[in-house]
DNA sequence: GTTATAGTGAACCAGATGGTTCAGTATACG
DNA sequence: CGTATACTGAACCATCTGGTTCACTATAAC
């Protein structure tokens, strides 16, 4: 599941749309921990806590091993990738719009400076 | 408004969370566009639209201008700054992490291979 | 074998989301 | 002036979200 790309960015923007879900992440970064660890950290219910790892897991970006009564959470390697992918697209393609802009400001600018020098 | 971190991630990501409104910001990289004019290009209502135009503003990944009747949509040139930084330190952060991880079981594969040849 | 711990699943709740329709208002056009 | 256009706002709808509680299962620990 989560592979093609309209429907994995739905995935893994949603899932990042939650500052608990963001400090999961970060929480991984530091080390692996358990549901009950997280619910802890983030002072939520088991349930609660289980529930946002789903759709963390769902979007690829945690996977989870249960081993005993214990499950034990996990960053994904799929990473990032494509997210970054996308967002990065969109800063190149952006700059070149208002670069763009910013020369018919420029030019108008210049213009009126130029039509204020013979009128006044 | 969208200036805490954190509430600011929490819109813009929801933001990108949806098909509908990323196709909005990709139709914006090319030129900008009425109310109107991006309703009919996502087979949808008026009203639907705007709402989408709406939630896009609110992240201030779009900005709108209202001349006589027709309200004409451009992207915001705030950008997407934050939200990539934020991912690309995740991405970093994680590579780390798995670097880490893969010595572990380079050094495990190779003790396993070193007792492999003293034992058989 | 009893008890404590870790997680799971179902059901519920209030509020948000993604859409619609319908009834306006404001502006442009002839 | 009268009509068409472009948007706006309110109300409604089904579904999803983020959270809870409660009842239950499976595993550890004593």
């Amino acid at each position: 599941m989560v592979q093609y790309t309209a429907a994995r960015l739905d995935a893994s923007f949603g899932a990042l749309a939650d500052a608990t879900r963001r400090g999961v992440l970060e929480q991984l970064e530091r080390a692996d921990a358990s549901i009950t660890q997280l619910a802890d950290a983030f002072e939520m219910t088991l349930t609660g806590m289980k529930k946002h790892v789903g759709i963390l897991e769902a979007a690829g970006l945690v996977i989870t091993e249960k081993v005993g009564r214990v499950r034990t959470c996990r960053l994904g390697r799929r990473g990032l990738a494509e997210e970054a992918a996308w967002i990065e697209r969109r800063r190149r393609l952006w700059e070149a719009r208002f670069d763009a802009l910013d020369e018919v400001v420029e030019e108008l600018t210049r213009k009126e400076k130029a039509r204020g020098r013979r009128k006044r």
